[in-house]
DNA sequence: TTAATGTCTTTTATCGTGAAAAAACAGTTT
DNA sequence: AAACTGTTTTTTCACGATAAAAGACATTAA
């Protein structure tokens, strides 16, 4: 009868179980020394401690441990104010990628992997401490995770139990566009009543600069459209001034993150006509014509609805419970 | 240099810090104990294990420790099936209502005390260790509190570091309202659409048989009015037929759930006049006008949006850091 | 006297643990 | 057989503890 979204709870180990009560990784350590090693190629010495710590968004704690261990391994010589750098850094300096993640992220991949990957129907009961124990983590982050995830609106919790996968339906991404619809056309109205001395009008001119030159190399480049599309709208909703809009794209990033991630089927046809209807869009914008905004506004979303759609198949009308 | 929401960290002494490890409180069973002891009232005996655990939306686990305690208490005698009544049950019956309450309640209400009693400034940093040990819980509690809180717009996470308080508002209640209005706006639309055989239209009768005894009876029951209107636009709201739409419903009843609490000036007049705008916006609702529809709800909004500002003092322009 | 470094303290992130509550299973009664 | 009661297992909720990371304080160099 019951149906967990995490099923072959295959005896899989647990790859993070060394020993116990491994309180918390350091990979905020580990992050921040990769990107410390990425500044050292171009620089002859390393700034100070705080600036280096605002650098790489980090404290002075972390910092120093970083100039200790560069300093064990001979990439930089350290003493007091005084890091000179020794040598280039080698790939095997670096830390490895997966090292590097938070746990967070870990676990919303590996949550979403699930999702995605099919047979994870709506309705099914969500299970923490199974979900826990397959991803390798603590259920107190399985537990966190769940709730900061709630807010997308793909999962849904029953009162001193359970949560429940509402799933990822075409019900589901028309609210979310109709949604995304409202909020972009009342943000974009704003972005046109901007003064000119904004400084939005620049960054929309180095947009669409960075438009132009990805619709030319397209061919080779069409992936990185989906960072461009996140820039460009994050811009454009910034303008309406209001926290609940900004906030909301959080969930429409998120899920065209995933769907990007996972419908390929025309992905560079696709990135080509909406670099276009992005190009038209800002050309509206700059313009300042509510009427054209409007247009360019909704052509484009009704097209960004659309490929979202017809990605999503429809699931047979199962049983409501 | 820093400041704190939860500053006189005075020794106010832990209450509930009994012995240690108190894991979980019993509240579920507590709070179903009590709910079901208003049922014995009326009956003569009670239902099978299952529907009783349905009617107090509870486990049978549950079930079974309440019919126990009530044995033990000789307010029923309990021999598998047969659970007669035995005597009515008297006032120190009840667990007290304070032992009802879910952590999270008593977690919300604390720190919204707090917030609200003046001298929470915008930008202070949030502590969770320190609102832990006031409230008396365990830190993790109140992380998942803020996390769940964070949705309502009022904090913000620095990442790996503490939550910053954005603040109760001019600009937070002006934001939260044009998102109402454009949600409501669209939700009433949406409801005048519904076919005439849907249970909409007998709610909403309803609502306004409540909303007339309310109007009558003004002078003793005002104070019943906030739990109208929240039903009223929420009845709306679900129209959309939109989760998100839905959803956000919750941040403003939880604004407005503090707002009645806090602002009593005037309530009896804000009340009388709201009853008197919901009332035109039922009928307009009925009429399936939607022009009448827009009206109306327009007339409301502005008015709810009115009081909630005039609640709010405009903090100082303080200094940004 | 400002801004860095060196040191110490506090807070956050994460885990394992145990009681409360839910859920599943097994045995009875109608 | 269907629906209940009795029993056992599993899951959720909340805690204290601990390493990582942040932050505060003290000291020193420019």
């Amino acid at each position: 009868m019951e149906r967990h979204i995490a099923l072959q709870a295959g005896r899989r180990k647990r790859w993070r179980a060394t020993g116990q009560g491994m309180s918390k990784s350091n990979n905020v350590y580990k992050d921040a020394f990769n990107r410390c090693l990425r500044l050292l190629d171009e620089a002859r010495s390393l700034p100070s401690e705080p600036e280096l710590g605002a650098l790489l968004g980090v404290s002075r704690t972390t910092v120093r441990s970083i100039l200790a261990r560069m300093e064990e391994t001979g990439l930089i010589a350290w003493n007091k104010r005084a890091k000179t750098v020794l040598r280039d850094p080698r790939s095997d300096d670096f830390f490895p990628e997966e090292e590097t993640d938070t746990l967070a992220e870990i676990i919303e991949r590996s949550f979403m992997r699930r999702l995605l990957a099919g047979g994870a129907e709506a309705g099914m009961q969500i299970n923490e401490l199974e979900l826990a124990r397959e991803i390798g983590v603590g259920t107190t982050s399985v537990r966190e995770f769940l709730i900061r995830f709630s807010r997308f609106g793909l999962i849904e919790k029953r009162r001193n139990s359970h949560w429940v996968l509402k799933g990822f339906t075409r019900a589901f991404a028309l609210e979310l566009t109709e949604i995304r619809e409202m909020f972009e056309l009342r943000s974009a109205a704003a972005f046109t009543a901007l003064p000119q001395d904004s400084p939005v009008w620049s960054d929309l001119d180095r947009l669409e600069g960075e438009h132009r030159v990805l619709a030319r190399e397209i061919a080779t480049r069409f992936n990185e459209f989906s960072e461009l599309d996140e820039r460009l709208h994050r811009l454009i909703h910034r303008a309406s001034r209001n926290r609940f809009i900004v906030d909301f794209y959080d969930v429409i990033a998120m899920i065209f993150h995933y769907h990007y991630q996972w419908n390929k089927a025309q992905e560079r046809e696709r990135n080509e006509v909406a670099i276009g209807e992005h190009l038209a869009y800002i050309e509206a914008l700059k313009s300042r014509d509510l009427g054209k905004v409007d247009a360019a506004c909704r052509k484009h979303l009704k097209s960004a609805r659309q490929t979202l759609l017809t990605s999503i198949p429809e699931s047979r009308p199962s049983q409501k419970n």
